[in-house]
Parts: C-alpha cells; sequence; structure tokens
DNA sequence: AGTAATGTTGCATACACTGCACATGCATGT
DNA sequence: ACATGCATGTGCAGTGTATGCAACATTACT
C-alpha cells in the first residue's frame, strides 16, 4: 500500500534514503546513531549503508562513522557545471568582492525555484545561512525579489505558491500586497535591498541579471552583517554592483 | 532474499534510486526515457522521482523532464566546506593559476580515496575528465602519485587496493614494481609529474601537501594539454608550485 | 480525425525489506 | 584472566512495500 504525502507518491525505501543522507550531511554518524535517529533497527540502516557505500555516495570512515562519498559531491558538481551562469559570473564577482570586501551571492532562477549557484566569502568571514545549492525563498531575500520583480504575475504566483510567510523577523514581508508594492519599486528603480527581512543582523542590496535577450536568468547581491556594513555603506557601491550585473548579462549570449 | 555483490549487502531499491540519479546528472531525461533505461515500468520510476522531487533531489522542470535537484546540490557543497583544504587553497590556487596561465587541480586524500575538492581552469578551458568530486585513480594521475608517495606502504597498499593497472595509454605505469620505482623518485625529489599516463594529450606536474605537522593531507597539481605546454614549459613554474604549497601547508595548522 | 507515444492512477500479487535473535569483535573494568 | 558493556555483522521467516499490469488521461505526431 502507497503512502500518500501531499497527493504524491511516496517510496518508503527511497524516501529514508534520502532522510539517511541528509542527516549524513550534518557530520559523520555512526551506524546506531543512525537507526536510533530514525527508530529502525540497525542491521536496516547497515544494508542501506553498504549500499550507499558500494555506489560512493557515502564513505566509511576509520572509526566506523560514516559520511558523504565522492559520488553525491560529483553528481551534484555535474550539475552545477550545467548551468552556466555561475561560470560566467565568478570571475565578475570576485572582482566585485575584491572591490567592495563584502559577501557575494549568485542566485539562479531554475524553472519555479531560484537557488544560490554561487558564493564568494568577504573578509568579515561570519557565517550566514547561505551556502550554495540552498533554495532562495523569493520574497524575504534581496535575490529572491529582485528576481520577482522581473517577472510577469503568471510566473510570480508559480514561484510563491509555496509561500508560508513567516515573519522571519520584524521586517519580514508577510503579505502578497506588501511584497508586489516593493516590487514594483525595485522594478522601476532596477535594485532592492533586503533589510534584515530574513535574519536581522543581514542586510544586502540585490540586482537582477538577465541575459542579452533582457528575460531574467538570476540575480547578485552584495550581503553583509549589519554591524560591519550598514545599507548606506553598501549602497556606494551601487554603480560597482549594476557594472557587474551588466558584465555578466553581456557574457550571457 | 539478498542480492549479495561483493561480499555486502546491496538494497534493490536503494540501488536504483542511485543509478536513476546517476542517470539524470548526465542531463534532464523524461520519465519512460529513465524507465526504458533501466527496464522497469513506467510507473514504477514515476514513483521514484515523485519521492525524489518531494525532497528536492530532483527537480521537474516544465517540459515534464527531470534534472538533479538543488537539495542533492546543498547536501553535496555541506561535505564539501566540512573539508577545510579547498577553503584555505582556493585563493592560493588562484594566484597560481593566474601566474601561470594552465590549470590548476587540488585533490585531497580522505581515508583511503583520493578526490579533487577544486579546480581552478586555465585560459586553454578545453574540458578534461576532471571535476570537482571524482574520485583520483592514484596510480595514473599527478596528484595521486604525489600523495602516495608521502604514505608509509601500508597505506599505499590500502590506496591501490582496488587498482586494475588498465593501460590507458601506452605511458601509464601498469605494474606495483614501477610505481614503487617513480614513487621513490617523487619522495626524494618533491614534485613528480603525469606525462599522458591517463589522457596521452594530457601532462601536468604535481606536489604534495602536508599540514603544518608534516602529515600528508593532499596533493595540487599545474596541469596542461600537450599542445598548450609542454612539460618543460611547467617545470618552468616549479617554483610558484612549490611556494604555493608550502603557503597552503602553513595555513593548514 | 486517428494513431501512437507518454504520463497518471487503482489494485493484487510476490518478494524485498524489516525486525528479531544470535554471533562476533573490541574496548572497558575488576 | 574473565566478565561486562557497547558496537557492528549475519541467517532466517513473516509481512508490508514496491512492482507490474491494465485502464484511463493527456499530449505529440501523421
Amino acid at each position: 500500500m502507497w503512502v500518500q504525502y501531499k497527493g504524491v507518491y511516496v517510496s518508503q525505501a527511497v524516501q529514508r534514503a534520502i532522510e539517511i543522507l541528509d542527516f549524513l550531511a550534518e557530520g559523520p554518524r555512526s551506524l546506531s546513531e543512525t537507526a536510533r535517529r530514525f527508530d529502525v533497527h540497525r542491521s536496516t540502516v547497515l544494508r542501506q549503508l553498504q549500499t550507499f557505500e558500494e555506489a560512493g555516495f557515502v564513505l566509511r570512515r576509520g572509526n566506523g562513522h560514516y559520511s558523504i562519498g565522492p559520488k553525491m559531491i560529483s553528481i551534484a558538481q555535474q550539475a552545477l557545471d550545467a548551468l552556466d551562469l555561475p561560470a560566467v559570473a565568478h570571475d565578475e564577482l570576485r572582482r566585485l568582492q575584491a572591490k567592495t570586501g563584502n559577501t557575494i551571492h549568485l542566485a539562479q532562477l531554475v524553472e519555479s525555484t531560484v537557488m544560490y549557484v554561487d558564493k564568494v566569502e568577504g573578509r568579515d568571514s561570519v557565517r550566514m545561512y547561505s551556502r550554495v545549492g540552498k533554495t532562495v525563498l523569493p520574497h524575504c531575500t534581496g535575490v529572491g525579489k529582485a528576481i520577482l520583480s522581473q517577472l510577469p504575475v503568471g510566473r510570480r504566483d508559480a514561484l510563491l505558491v509555496d509561500a508560508e510567510w513567516t515573519a522571519f523577523t520584524a521586517q519580514t514581508i508577510v503579505s502578497r500586497a506588501a511584497l508586489d508594492e516593493q516590487l514594483e519599486l525595485i522594478n522601476t528603480r532596477g535594485w532592492g535591498v533586503d533589510d534584515g527581512e530574513f535574519e536581522d543582523f543581514v542586510n544586502c542590496i540585490a540586482v537582477p541579471i538577465t541575459n542579452s535577450n533582457g528575460s531574467i536568468i538570476g540575480a547578485l547581491s552584495l550581503t553583509a552583517i549589519k554591524v560591519v556594513a550598514t545599507l548606506d555603506d553598501l549602497k556606494l557601491h551601487l554603480d560597482d554592483i549594476r557594472a557587474t550585473a551588466q558584465n555578466i548579462s553581456r557574457q550571457l549570449g
């Protein structure tokens, strides 16, 4: 019998396989740790892990702990390589980073998902929530809003259909109306901000990136902890940010 | 009943799940394409893919094709972030690349596996076989041999236990004795080469990277298509290569 | 229109997977 | 030395899960 979840059929073995990989990503784990975590028998987990290990998806360390293996990394990298935005943009981003000193994020719109595809860390290497591959919440991030601002209403809806409008901070936009209003501003002005709307100590300035036809591909942002650089500080680099986005656009066919 | 493969128990569902991901990594594929490829019913694949999609491991494109999804990339990136060698080395590698113009590979030894963990492409951006996450064949690559040269015989055996001594080219080393002899040379001289031993049109110079205690962590190589730069050309940069490795070592705690 | 692929759903059956019990390994401590 | 605890590894039997089938829906191709 099939488990229905949100209307789609979900295979139990595959689902737990995924959960296990996710668990191992946090750090090396032992067999019984993993079994306890998911409340299944150790032998079950053992055989799944052996299957993963055989395929190179997990790696067995000397102390018996398991961690993510090279095959998984390789596949992911292959998928990243297939996107040409990061390849084209990386050098430009590093140049911008060198000039400003802050952290640069590059996000790409693929189907109805926005994901980080590159990140160049600033001198203040404080760990932020972002990571290459992480999906971006469109309505409460700089890059997300920059992308939304360029989309026709229909596609906007598609990106926002899963939105939960959680108020992560006091600044988070929690209604579609308020969002649309701000997107209008971003659209006319050509750039947007995130003033502590997801993590209250982080702010950024973001601009959309289009290809040479003018259709939206992604966005980039200059991001900093507020203590390091306020929005006003970041705004000083606005010309450089826009120039970077334009350089990338020009190379995007 | 359990399928035994090379002495370990392998779960069928999980194994095919992995094969499917590997298949999708090559490029977006449709449902029935995938079903045909593995000779299973379309409905079976559909439900597996739905499970993957639910988890973000695969992404459904507008045309009904499936490709690798953000969650998978994110997990892999998380695993890469946990290794500090690439983080420490990346800037140094870029500097070396800028100075030489050729491609730089960075490989790390983790347990009994050597894998590429960073790559900075040269101006001659010809596609090589290597990719971040790919495992390195120890005995027929520059970085592999550089690492082997620093290992005690016992660990050397562990890395070579799966070696098949295939002669990829006329230059490939195909016996343990010949390998050991060359490793001896690399060890005393401090650097090694790959003179078309894996792909006959590619050559490189490689040096090991140790941490400040002197224990081996990985290796880096300066690589080029022979048409672009011969071994003699690459040797001109030997001092820079060694300096880069030393700079990285110093920062490796 | 008609045909042929592809995607999607319900259902029954077989067998893959789980859990159990037990064996084995390897550190403890006494 | 032996016991104790905690870990991983393995044979076996029952059952619940994944599979293929068939029927339908939907799109592509003549």
